[in-house]
DNA sequence: AGCACGCCGACT
DNA sequence: GTCGGCGTGCTC
């Protein structure tokens, strides 16, 4: 037979290494070593075993000496759509084949690889020192050890031992791959008859068995309809694998392996729902279908104000590629708004559907993978790695509240889900539905110069009416009382009427925490982080304090802890500023916990719901928060970010954004943007039914022109004042911005690693020709937060165009300076990052 | 990233 | 003399 030699990339080569490596296939895996194969290869020096997926198969290689596949990971094939993707995520995104297929496809498929160590053959080990002798005995008699057990047996050292034993041949290693990932689930079915089993449990006839156990496994499974699941049966009477083992020999029972899927969200029943379109919805779904049947890649922009009904839009649109034999993949912004959404499309798509998001384990996720792999699925709705859910005929890609900035990945590949999905939506020629009531303005100007097709759904769905809305003009209250309060006058009268006429209440704040941060009230510092240059963030203890009530704030500053929001460290509260020795220690600024408290003496009869990052850390804590809060378990909701999205909560007439310039500050370009789409977004939570909502923005500056676009929910108003001032100050998306950033321990290094990155970009530039690369670099600065878990950061900022010609001259930077600086030195580069 | 090769100081 | 520091260079 003809020698196969497969053309691979390593899973975990760094970036300046990361290319094409042959091995030579063994016979015995020329069948299952294909295109898209991930394989298990020797690497480096050590031969150390680690995973690479195959591009090319080849029956020729230019290299001496190449090593050998050991073994094929069965049911993870890539295909050719998905490889490509991973080439063009090298290309974008500055990462490697390796990150963009790990973030591809679900690594705990991938199963688990050892090192085995034996004597070699012949080894004459009598004049060896104490040390060797003792080992190389020990895997005499022991061989194929594991480095764990002769850890264990040797200590630490022996790594370094092993290696000299085996580059002097003493020692041979093997790489042995185990299969895993595979999610079989076993099944125990009882084979006797009824008077068969009866014997057996009385111990006597044909099946008579000796062990209780043996009998307690038998009488498990005929009073439980002769078929239970290994698992079960183990929690039920205790027996093991080999006990099972044992009975299906005597022929009492059967075993099989069954694939099974374990569905997370297989409890949540949620009821049906018409999909009625009124005739504005039912124009914006045959604007999309056309555009869907032209069967040629499109993109639409979907942009409904909110409470327009633009999920029963896409649903309409989903219903047809369904029909028409595609798939569609739906994506949503956060892992806590997933449920709802899951639930409601999981009662329209049943058993057709799969959900994949960050928290699930990695079974869960593996079963996701394989299910739509299979072609169980129609549907898969999930946070941003659901755009790689590998479907073989992808029809529509909906990416709904597209102008979240959690569709941005900020680690390797820093990918961004609506790049991803153009790539797929090209590759497949299906449709990208980008869906917002505030979209990024991005996408917005894509509509304004037609690469993207602009459908707009402008009228509330059924009596809904926009909120009316009031700026609060917090200077006022702060002039009329003495010290600062949380709920200002305005708010407050508007949160009294609504919760007499026994309606409820959204207040939106947007911090967490009890208080941002505690300063000295001498020299004003902020207590900061001992390892990053950040101040800390102030936490109360809990319940007990917030119970007492507003008078002892200093026995709750002495008990609360400060925590580091960058690397995680906490501290005490110190009783003297670590920086001028007074001790007029106080706290500043106000989150959800104490907004809480405040509540709790303006409104003592009222039931206040508080949601954050705290009170929502599990997988349903957020849903059955928000459904307890529909079904008018509490009065009043305060919460963060997570109140302002995508909820439908009828019995809701007034809305408070307790401060609303938090965000306008930001050393962000997108400040105005951001603030706009926070805004809008919580007070159209107002008045979603028939009942006249009313919005409350409180603010120290009311004259601003972001806040009153806001109010007035005016997009329009807003786009057009933003698009010029990025234009005239020559900002996305009049340019791109790469963000470069260098990580080190040493501040030396990292020093010289920006001088030699600022002459070698500025040297290379140079040899463009004028007009073909066009750069403005800015840098080095000190990122905004100079130092995290001891290692500091230096950025710089590019405007540049994010084209082939930049990306190969910024790809060639970035591999010289890993390549210099080695592991002193961390680079990325980030292409239109979320924060500069 | 690892790991080997290689060339200099303080130890049995 | 040698153990062991980490500078440079390669991985099919």
């Amino acid at each position: 037979m003809n020698d196969l030699f497969a053309r691979v990339h390593v899973l975990d080569a760094p970036y300046f290494i990361d290319g094409k490596f042959d091995y030579y296939v063994p016979e015995h895996l020329h069948s299952s070593v294909t295109v898209g194969s991930v394989v298990t290869v020797p690497f480096g020096k050590s031969d150390k075993g680690v995973y690479a997926v195959v591009f090319e198969i080849a029956d020729k290689t230019e290299y001496s000496g190449v090593k050998s596949v050991i073994d094929v990971v069965h049911d993870v094939v890539l295909n050719d759509e998905l490889l490509k993707l991973c080439v063009f995520l090298k290309d974008r995104t500055f990462c490697t084949v390796g990150d963009a297929v790990k973030s591809a496809v679900p690594v705990s498929a991938f199963g688990k690889m050892y090192t085995l160590y034996s004597l070699a053959d012949g080894v004459d080990i009598t004049n060896f020192g104490e040390n060797p002798r003792a080992v190389c005995s020990y895997l005499r008699d022991n061989p194929d050890s594991r480095l764990h057990t002769l850890k264990n047996k040797f200590g630490d050292g022996i790594e370094r031992a092993l290696r000299d034993l085996a580059t002097r041949g003493f020692v041979t290693k093997r790489v042995v791959f185990r299969e895993g990932g595979k999610v079989h689930e076993k099944y125990i079915t009882l084979l006797l008859s009824v008077d068969d089993t009866k014997d057996c449990l009385e111990n006597r006839g044909e099946y008579k068995l000796r062990g209780e156990k043996l009998r307690s496994v038998v009488y498990a499974l005929s009073e439980n309809g002769g078929k239970l699941s290994e698992s079960e049966l183990k929690g039920l009477t205790g027996a093991g694998s080999a006990q099972f083992k044992s009975l299906a020999e005597k022929g009492i029972v059967a075993i099989d392996e069954v694939e099974v899927y374990r569905d997370p969200y297989g409890e949540s029943g949620f009821a049906k729902k018409d999909n009625v379109l009124t005739p504005h919805q039912q124009a914006a779904y045959e604007k999309i279908s056309e555009l869907y049947r032209t069967g040629e890649p499109k993109a639409v922009l979907l942009h409904g104000i909110t409470g327009s009904g633009k999920t029963r839009v896409i649903k309409s649109v989903i219903d047809e590629v369904i029909a028409s034999g595609r798939q569609a993949i739906i994506l949503v912004p956060e892992i806590s708004l997933t449920p709802q959404t899951v639930g409601l499309f999981k009662s329209f798509y049943g058993e057709r559907i799969a959900a994949i998001h960050s928290s699930l384990s990695n079974g869960e996720r593996f079963d996701a993978w394989r299910r739509i792999k299979n072609g169980d699925v129609d549907v898969c709705i999930g946070t941003r790695s659901a755009i790689f859910a590998p479907f073989e005929r992808l029809g529509l890609i909906v990416i709904d509240e597209e102008q979240e900035h959690t569709y941005k990945s900020d680690m390797s590949p820093r990918y961004h889900a609506r790049d991803v999905a153009r790539f797929r939506a090209g590759y497949n020629k299906a449709l990208m539905l980008l869906a917002s009531a505030t979209p990024s303005l991005d996408s917005y100007y894509k509509t304004q110069n037609g690469a993207y097709t602009l459908v707009e759904l402008n009228e509330r769905y059924g009596n809904a009416v926009l909120p009316s809305t009031v700026i609060s003009d917090l200077r006022l209250d702060l002039a009329k009382t003495s010290g600062l309060s949380v709920i200002g006058e305005t708010l407050y009268r508007s949160m009294r009427e609504s919760l007499e006429n026994k309606e409820q209440v959204i207040l939106f704040i947007n911090r967490r925490g009890y208080n941002n941060f505690v300063s000295c009230a001498e020299c004003g510092k902020a207590i900061t982080c001992d390892h990053c240059s950040v101040s800390m963030t102030f936490h109360s203890p809990g319940r007990v304090f917030a119970e007492e009530g507003e008078d002892n704030m200093k026995a709750r500053v002495k008990n609360g802890w400060l925590t580091c929001h960058y690397c995680g460290a906490r501290r005490k509260v110190p009783t003297v500023c670590p920086n001028c020795g007074s001790e007029h220690i106080q706290h500043l600024g106000f989150g959800t916990q104490k907004a809480e408290e405040e509540l709790k003496l303006l409104f003592p009869d009222k039931k206040v719901m508080r949601m954050d990052a705290d009170t929502t850390s599990t997988k349903f804590a957020f849903d059955s928060m928000l459904d307890r809060f529909r079904s008018g378990e509490a009065d009043i909701l305060i919460g963060t970010q997570m109140v302002t999205k995508g909820h439908d909560f009828p019995n809701v007439t007034c809305v408070g954004v307790i401060l609303a310039e938090a965000s306008l500050y930001l050393d962000d370009y997108r400040a105005n943007e951001r603030t706009f789409d926070l805004i809008t977004q919580v007070t159209g939570r107002a008045g979603r039914s028939d009942k006249k909502g009313k919005a409350v923005i409180q603010t120290y500056a009311p004259e601003h022109q972001i806040l009153r676009f806001a109010s007035g929910q005016d997009y329009g108003a807003f786009y057009k004042n933003e698009i010029l001032l990025r234009k005239s100050f020559v900002f996305p998306p009049f340019c791109d911005m790469l963000l470069i950033t260098l990580t080190a321990f040493s501040e030396n290094e990292l020093l010289r690693a920006c001088v030699y990155l600022n002459t070698s970009i500025k040297d290379s530039a140079a040899e463009y020709e004028k007009n073909t690369l066009a750069l403005n670099v800015f840098g080095p600065l000190e990122a905004s937060v100079y130092k995290v878990n001891e290692k500091y950061r230096m950025q710089f900022v590019v405007k540049c165009k994010n084209n082939s010609t930049t990306r190969t001259f910024f790809a060639k930077i970035y591999a010289d300076c890993e390549k210099k600086f080695g592991n002193k030195i961390q680079i990325s580069m980030d292409m239109d990052p979320n924060n500069i």
